[in-house]
DNA sequence: TTGCAAGATGTAAGCGCTTACAACAACCTT
DNA sequence: AAGGTTGTTGTAAGCGCTTACATCTTGCAA
């Protein structure tokens, strides 16, 4: 069935542009400026096209103005996952930018699968977005021809790629891990664990790993292979990948996360083993979401502009997509957001 | 500029279907049903549409497909917050099903206001939508008869109204809260506080809450007005609530809270007083999100299917669509999961 | 061989809208 | 008063696709 019929009523005419224009007294032309473009009609007949749209309960039909306009007010948005509170946040503030200029949001999730966002993104190219958003900046060279040839526009959030000329909406993850890692060793760790996302097609993920694994080396605290777990993102992971490393011999005395669902996970993890955090255990996070004040102590971790990044993407999506050219891209700060999970190391008998 | 022009490249010829009909020697016609009924046309000449298909690196026009053919192929979700990760759970799932069936979700936010959600399906109508989603039951009859004048299939999630034709696809909010207040009260406890999400335009906070309160009641356990709190959703909101309720002269032994969001907020708000959960304070949450089992002790709590929900509300929006019918609404269990932040009610000195 | 049903393809009429261009009116300017 | 602006509206040509219907093949029964 079609929108406007079926369902055993009657055939239910939908009125069309031409039926306000005759109601109105005017041609379809009018009725179309009149609004789009109001101010380009008289006052009169503005009033005359309004009404007549109004007694007959008018909507323009989408495909017709489409189709007409070469435009569909649409924007596509394809994250990772929805579960993650932070990507849902950036993209509530994205929807709320793009409503507020009357354009509407379509949205996917990859699954941190690159062939899965790919397969999303034709989707959506196929259904004639007017722009995109993406989350980070590692993907085959293929894509982002692909984005190129077909002249949309597109934006890159979440990550700082120095290398890449295409707009991005970001934040410099290496560096704000390195802070972490640097307040970690100030503290006087060196016994120290790391607890990452799965990397492949992940930017963030290696970004955040190489911050805190360089400045370690840097302050002759290398990260040895079996210091690091990768896995999943989720509180079971963070758990289980905390047990691990916290069998070892020699106990680390702090564990780094790649975001706050792994600390989230890690602290459970730690409580099962009997530790106490942050005096026997310091933990830290990524990403300061809502959970990272929930738990007790809460985490010491770094805040994302994950809203701002919503906001900005969606506005330089739109200034792209009306003048034509590829606005700047534009670097967030991530601060430290220093917590009781964290504190001085003590040594361990 | 337009998805296919602007840019500053060459003006970028985009192949239509009738660049496609030429080279492969065939008619418009024959394109489209190889690309949209393959069965209905030869092997050989699907073959040679599908190769000049691909020489060309054509895609349908969007809007030509839908102006023709009157369909979307575009179904709308209207939830009112993002941030909880209850309804993006859902909404993923519902995403999910769709993209198996080569439908894309367009998303909006309502943030609790009934008249933000009426805007934002207005503008979905506008859009065209083949069918819409939305939570909860409780809105002015006139968003009905516009939807249903309208004829566009919609369905009601979260929420279980016996007294609504509609589509639903849900829970019994009032059953569910009402066998958490029965386990309370078993454990013991009588003197007993309610953290609630605003009740306006809010059937599942007004279900939950009822279903406590009368339960309490009928057990001589009456919930007077300063027993409860309404409160948003947030962290913050349900330690504040939790520290009005624990400052009484009598405090309570238990919070029973609207949602886990609430529940956690409470436990940090106790916290904050020094009172040891569950020993001295049991809490109870609502939804089984992340959170519950993120916090210490782990929340008791009642399981909500998110998921289903969204899978289900899917297909059945697929089937309505095809079928031009109403399918049955489908009612879920939501189980009650004990977890230690409950506890037996000890005297209070 | 003929006739006919079933299958494959082509023809062409829209779907409802926007917009370039033309037409006209009203108002200045010189 | 003629010519030129500026502002308002109408005319009509598409935008790219689907699909009812017509036409042509093909295969097979009689």
């Amino acid at each position: 069935m079609t929108i406007n019929s079926g369902g055993g009523g009657t055939p239910h005419k939908v009125p069309t542009i031409e039926d306000v224009a005759r109601l109105a007294g005017v041609s379809t032309a009018t009725v179309s400026r009149s609004l789009n473009t109001p101010e380009r009609v008289r006052e009169g007949t503005r009033n005359a096209v309004a009404s007549a749209v109004k007694t007959l309960g008018y909507t323009p039909n989408f495909g017709g103005q489409v189709l007409a306009s070469r435009r569909t007010n649409t924007i596509g948005a394809i994250i990772p996952t929805m579960s993650n509170a932070i990507f849902a946040k950036a993209l509530q503030a994205l929807q709320e930018t793009l409503a507020a200029r009357n354009v509407t949001l379509l949205v996917a999730t990859s699954q941190y699968a690159p062939d899965q966002e790919q397969a999303q993104l034709r989707t959506m190219l196929a259904r004639g977005v007017d722009g995109i958003a993406l989350i980070g900046n590692e993907r085959p060279p293929e894509v982002y021809e692909l984005l190129t040839s077909r002249r949309v526009p597109f934006a890159l959030m979440w990550s700082h790629p120095d290398n890449l000329p295409y707009l991005s909406v970001g934040f410099d993850n290496a560096a704000a891990a390195a802070e972490v890692a640097r307040h970690v060793l100030e503290l006087g760790h060196r016994r120290i664990g790391y607890i990452s996302g799965r990397t492949i097609g992940n930017d963030r993920a290696k970004a955040r790993l190489s911050g805190v694994a360089s400045t370690l080396a840097e302050n002759g605290c290398e990260l040895a292979a079996d210091d690091v777990v990768l896995c999943d993102y989720s509180l079971e992971d963070g758990e289980t990948a905390a047990l691990r490393l916290l069998a070892r011999r020699t106990r680390p005395t702090a564990l780094i996360c790649g975001n706050d669902v792994l600390a989230a996970g890690a602290m459970r993890g730690a409580r099962r083993l009997g530790l106490a955090i942050p005096d026997e255990l310091s933990i830290t996070g990524f990403d300061d979401i809502d959970l990272a004040t929930a738990v007790s102590p809460a985490l010491t971790t770094v805040r994302v502009p994950h809203s701002r990044m919503g906001t900005t993407a969606g506005n330089l999506l739109l200034e792209w997509i009306d003048s034509g050219t590829q606005p700047k891209s534009v670097l967030f700060p991530a601060d430290f957001i220093f917590r009781s999970s964290l504190t001085e190391a003590v040594p361990v008998p």
